[in-house]
DNA sequence: CTATTTTATTTAAACGTTTAAATAGCTAAT
DNA sequence: ATTAGCTATTTAAACGTTTAAATAAAATAG
């Protein structure tokens, strides 16, 4: 383990001023010095091994090249593939990602904000979890820009976000189910009062009542910590029903639950059609046709970021992506 | 958005030197100091709102509380978990965590392992992709503490490991397939030098060698980014032999492509049984039963920022992590 | 031959902390 | 009355940079 250069013992070894050999090294000033100096710190300085200490330079420039993401569940595939993403689009800028998770709890989730804004990141990209939309005023305060990822909060003044379209995106569902037939659909979602999920089960129940008819079109709602046990009721009555012919899983979480309880109980895709939010690879074992509600996203990441390093004023800006469905084990 | 406060802030709205504000702040020195001006001073700095500059803090005490992060690929599941809890072992501690994903590219490892130790993090846990194992050189010379996770280079020499004893997890694969009543047994591996994947191989082939005899146990290679095509030769090559009735996938990701297109082909588990390493949620959907070799990813993850904080000279120890077998879909 | 400009380099302050050492104003001991 | 010993606080240097401003030396102009 070498000890670490720094200007002062390039400054030294090369008896000149450290102010000098930062000019150097940082190309600035350049017409003005000496080029046999200029080169001979040079020198020294690979000699050394010389790498600029991030940390001198962060308390100069007040930046940190750093930009805090916080998703709301890091082992979620949705998340982990962004999260990916966001950090390869960082990179490609020059920034690098600190990384959170919250894992869905509001009090994680404000914690690790708080970190970051203490950390001085240069920008945040967001999944914010159910309860934490209290957060913004701290945000705002710290300064920082920041960019909601997947979910929207528009009662909070429909800050920088980029998400799905989901009131469209279910009404596709809709469509979808309506195309293939289906004369009774049902719908599974997470009892949440997130609002991108809330657009989401409108949609497929707005337009789905359009096709259907109220009368063919049920809502489900399942408590997140209780998702097998309320998945096994439901499956139970959607099934004891004989006449639902269609259903939506509005989360990949949800059809994880749903789809195994299906298996063997419902010939599928003749008695049923199934068409489940969130591509997920998993989906490739289901041994039966079903449709998925594909998120651009990479398209997202990337617009996260471009977003974030967007100076423009304009930082109400809602950004939609529109999902697309496509159908699996053809 | 407010200015930030600084120690130098609060000193002058409280008429006193800046190294005080410091003292009461740090609670040092705290019987030396007068109680009312402690108090003053930490009235004027909530008022302020301060809050400490970590960068400056860092310049000063040559820490960062960052630990950096470089998995092999985030988009798997087996290290978006393991990401998910070092960050939250490595919270708990005070530390957070700067992460990259590698996408088993060795350049882009050490691009970001470069990023790492130029922004100085207090330790390194690295999941090395193929081809990367020169980067230690540059670790040490650093001299940044780290761990390896997942995979291990022994002939690095035998550096801070945490790892599956992946030589006994394959024999307990063999063992599970005897005792299924296994004949012929299969398996199907990466194409890879990495040692851990060997290990893997070696485990199974020669415990079987045992089992059923050598001229019943064959291994196959798939070449990573030909996965899909590989894996169907291979999947039509041990149907058609008929005999085999005992497969093993040995990742996670080729049990991705190869359970699907068993769908149908072959009666599991009666005519074969199949057993797959890493247990991902995934497999719940797959209709058939089959067992899943399963890494303590949690244990895994807790006792690598254990290993790294732990600051005993023994900078060689492989900790090794014991598989179990469990069946699923039953 | 002084004055001005140009070229090459240095000085010094700043970013926000920490901390050893210095200091100043007391009180108590000799 | 001097010294020593407290108590409370300040000074100053340091961490490794950046950069405006100062300076010194050399070159050019008047």
């Amino acid at each position: 383990m070498r000890k670490k250069a720094s200007l002062k013992d390039i400054a030294n070894k090369a008896n000149v001023s450290i102010a000098l050999v930062s000019y150097v090294l940082n190309g600035k000033n350049t017409k003005k010095i000496n080029v046999e100096t200029a080169n001979r710190i040079k020198e020294i300085a690979d000699e050394l091994q010389y790498r600029p200490n991030q940390i001198a330079k962060s308390l100069k420039s007040n930046k940190t090249y750093t930009i805090g993401l916080i998703v709301a569940d890091i082992s979620n595939f949705f998340y982990s593939y962004i999260a990916g993403h966001i950090e390869e689009e960082a990179n490609n800028r020059g920034y690098n990602v600190l990384f959170g998770s919250a894992y869905e709890d509001p009090k994680r989730f404000k914690k690790l904000l708080q970190v970051m804004i203490d950390r001085q990141v240069d920008g945040l990209i967001l999944a914010i979890p159910e309860g934490a939309d209290d957060c913004f005023d701290d945000i705002i305060d710290s300064g920082i820009s920041y960019v909601l990822i997947d979910r929207e909060f528009p009662f909070c003044g429909s800050l920088k976000t980029v998400c799905l379209d989901n009131y469209n995106a279910s009404s596709l569902v809709a469509e979808k189910l309506k195309s293939l037939n289906c004369t009774s659909v049902a719908g599974i979602a997470l009892q949440s009062n997130l609002y991108h999920l809330k657009e989401r089960t409108r949609g497929f129940v707005e337009t789905s009542n359009l096709f259907f008819g109220e009368q063919n079109v049920q809502m489900y709602r399942v408590i997140e910590d209780q998702l097998a046990e309320s998945v096994s009721t439901i499956v139970k009555d959607i099934l004891a029903q004989k006449s639902i012919d269609g259903l939506c899983c509005f989360t990949n979480k949800i059809a994880m639950e749903v789809l195994p309880q299906l298996l063997n109980k419902v010939e599928i895709p003749q008695d049923m059609r199934i068409v489940c939010f969130d591509e997920v690879e998993a989906f490739r074992l289901f041994p039966h046709k079903l449709s998925v509600v594909k998120q651009p996203l990479y398209e997202m990441s990337k617009k996260a970021v471009e977003l974030l390093f967007d100076d423009s004023k304009n930082d109400k800006v809602v950004h939609y992506l529109n999902a697309t469905i496509t159908d699996m084990n053809t």
